[in-house]
DNA sequence: AAACAAATGTTGATTAACAAACATTTGTTT
DNA sequence: AAACAAATGTTTGTTAATCAACATTTGTTT
């Protein structure tokens, strides 16, 4: 009667379940020292329920991966709904929105950045981050003799940095405030 | 194979997100105002899973009562464990206890406490307080012209109108600074 | 009072989650 | 190297939770 996963409340339930039990647990540990039993455990659920979904526990991690930039996504997004006018000045609003988002994902953005082994994951951000800055300035005409997949990459790379001192510093700044740092940041290095 | 629902993680764990959901509600309107399709929609849980183990609101709100009460005894009894010496002192110790009760239950008792239309679950509470200190008392020797009964009554309503004022100024204080109040008051107000 | 929408309660088919038992693998201790 | 415990996958029977459709009741608007 009803045959998609993905929209039945009890997968979803059982997901989100063994995902805020790994977050949980990569605090303490490293994803190896981590158990399957350990998970399920954490989650209350069932062994089976784990194995329904995922074959390791890597498979989860990688699932909770492709939410979280997923949410990142929606966050650029956003503001840039409804065919507005696309330019670089929005590049600078749905830079704002990635605070927001980050500060919502604290708990895993702090995982991999203090994570020796889940850099990898660093650099999926990164490069998610610059894929849709150069989305936004594609659609921009040139301004004067500036590469603008090089400015996107820039930009992409210097957020990250403030995040990444953000998380650094156990997020003691608000996101608004951080959205503040940026903009002031830019005000002191125009390009137009 | 299981036949004991209680112990079967998925009625615990619809019937929890069934409690919230009703908390949650009870913050914006009153019982017959919350109908049982916005219950199960703040939920997140199937219409039918509600009508399997409730018949009406009421019964949903009654158990939660309950699972409170239950917690309010042994959060009262757990310093009274492994058969120690009970004395009047004991019911000063189980009484700090209910302070971290009422602050882990905050919404609850919020809830009840600002309601008009559910004060007779006030008296409930009162009265379980009430018989907990009784039973203490029971197993004490006299002290000086003292009707016991008339102590752990005195006493229990007393702590109630801590708990009330405390409720009334929004968990201003920490449970740590209201158990210290109490030791205070009993310090001037002492009868041994 | 008729039409309407919203909430209520019920039903039936489907299945994800469950407990519990199992054999297997891994890794440590004796 | 044998004994041991702990973690891993797998399996089976059972059922709570799910979706979706339905008839009914309630309450409001026209």
């Amino acid at each position: 009667m009803f045959m998609d996963n993905y929209h039945d409340r009890r997968v979803r339930k059982s997901k989100i379940a063994l995902k805020n039990a790994l977050i949980s647990l990569l605090q303490q540990k490293n994803l190896q020292q981590i158990t399957v039993t350990k998970i399920v455990q954490a989650a209350d659920v069932n062994r089976g329920t784990f194995y329904k979904h995922y074959q390791y526990k890597e498979e989860l991690l990688e699932e909770m991966v492709d939410d979280v930039i997923l949410d990142l996504i929606d966050s650029y997004r956003e503001p840039l709904k409804e065919g507005e006018k696309i330019s670089i000045d929005n590049l600078n609003v749905s830079a704002i929105k990635i605070f927001d988002h980050v500060e919502k994902h604290a708990d895993f953005y702090t995982i991999i950045a203090k994570s020796n082994a889940l850099v990898g994951l660093q650099s999926r951000i990164c490069m998610q981050l610059t894929d849709l800055m150069k989305e936004v300035v594609e659609q921009t005409r040139e301004i004067k003799g500036i590469e603008l997949n090089l400015l996107a990459s820039y930009q992409a790379y210097a957020i990250w940095g403030l995040i990444r001192e953000w998380i650094d510093q156990d997020f003691k700044y608000s996101a608004t405030y951080m959205s503040n740092q940026l903009l002031t940041i830019l005000h002191f290095t125009r390009y137009s």
